[in-house]
Parts: structure tokens; C-alpha cells; sequence
DNA sequence: GCCAACGTTGGC
DNA sequence: GCCAACGTTGGC
């Protein structure tokens, strides 16, 4: 189904795996969004995330655990061929060629936050509170309104304060 | 390293 | 389809 307007996400990546450092080295500073193995996270991927959209990148479990920058999605998704490497740590022996699981999307950083800021410091925002990544805070790829897109750039830019 | 939250698996 | 056991995520 078409749709019009672009939408927010929030990505969470391991610094210690991929960080936005890493993503920023890399060739149009653009890396393939794979290694999702949630379901919930795949049918965003897979089924409601289109290019332009704009996307908060958020390191998880780092100490603490923050925001990091700015992303936008190019291209569509694609089939995740990391399920399919038995070496990969997201190797997944259930899943076959013919009826792929996982899928994964292109994620271009745009621009890295000069502030940093932590879970912690962000739960103490009460324009905040109904932030998704409190409470579903398992999920590795989230909707987010325009209101709290807006919110967490300017807190990541450091326009806004946090305390 | 601990452990709460929660998604997945599998026996029935 | 229920639900207990188990595994994983991720904050702290």
C-alpha cells in the first residue's frame, strides 16, 4: 500500500558492534540494518519502513545506554542473508531461501549527536514519558511520533535542556 | 554479573 | 490453545 509523508524510527545498534562511528566510516555512510530477530521489528523493517524515513539511532547496552544521532533509510528492504551464514551469530537454521524469516534495510547516518545523552537523563523528561523505548524496551526497531523525533534531536543537538 | 521483562518453544 | 520452562535483551 502507498503511503505518503515520511515516518520516525528509533534503531537500537551495539556500539560494540556497529556504533554510529561505524556506520559514519562506512561507504556512503550507509550500512545494511541486519541481525533483527524479532518479529515485530522484522514487520516494521520488512512492511512499513520506506526510504526518507528519519531515524533516531540509539546505542543500546553501552554504559550508559544514549542516544547517538540522526539516520535516514535508503533503498527498500531486502532479504537478511546473515540468517542464512551458519558462522553468524544471527544465524537462523529454522529459516530457508525459499521462505526467508528476516529481512534487513539500508540505514544512512546523517549526523552524529554532540550530546550523547543517556537513558537515565532522558526518563527524566516528562515530554518524554511516553517514549516506547521505556517500556517495550526490548524491541530493536520502534515507531516514533514526529513530536518525539523532533524532541530527541534537539535534546541530541544539545538545543534543549535536559536537567 | 544480576535480574526483570518478555518473546519463543514445546508438551499436553 | 494453554502455559510452564527456557532463552534473550538490555538497563543497571
Amino acid at each position: 500500500m502507498k503511503r505518503t509523508g515520511i515516518r520516525y524510527w528509533l534503531m537500537k545498534t551495539e556500539p560494540s558492534v556497529c556504533s554510529i562511528d561505524d556506520i559514519l566510516a562506512s561507504v556512503q555512510q550507509t550500512t545494511q540494518w541486519d541481525g533483527v530477530r524479532n518479529y515485530q521489528a522484522r514487520n516494521y523493517i520488512r512492511d512499513s519502513m520506506r526510504e526518507g524515513d528519519q531515524v533516531i539511532i540509539y546505542h543500546s547496552n553501552a554504559l550508559p545506554s544514549h542516544i547517538a544521532g540522526i539516520g535516514v533509510v535508503v533503498g527498500e528492504s531486502s532479504i537478511d542473508p546473515t540468517q542464512f551464514d551458519p558462522n553468524h551469530s544471527a544465524f537462523d537454521d529454522k529459516s530457508t531461501r525459499e521462505d526467508p524469516r528476516w529481512y534487513q534495510i539500508g540505514v544512512q547516518a546523517t549526523e552524529k549527536f554532540t550530546n550523547m545523552v543517556s537513558i537515565g537523563e532522558l526518563r527524566q523528561l516528562p515530554s518524554l514519558s511516553e517514549l516506547e523505548l521505556f517500556r517495550a524496551s526490548r524491541l530493536s526497531v520502534q515507531p516514533l511520533s514526529k513530536r518525539h523525533f523532533d524532541l530527541l534531536v534537539s535534546i541530541g543537538r544539545g538545543e534543549r535542556k535536559t536537567r
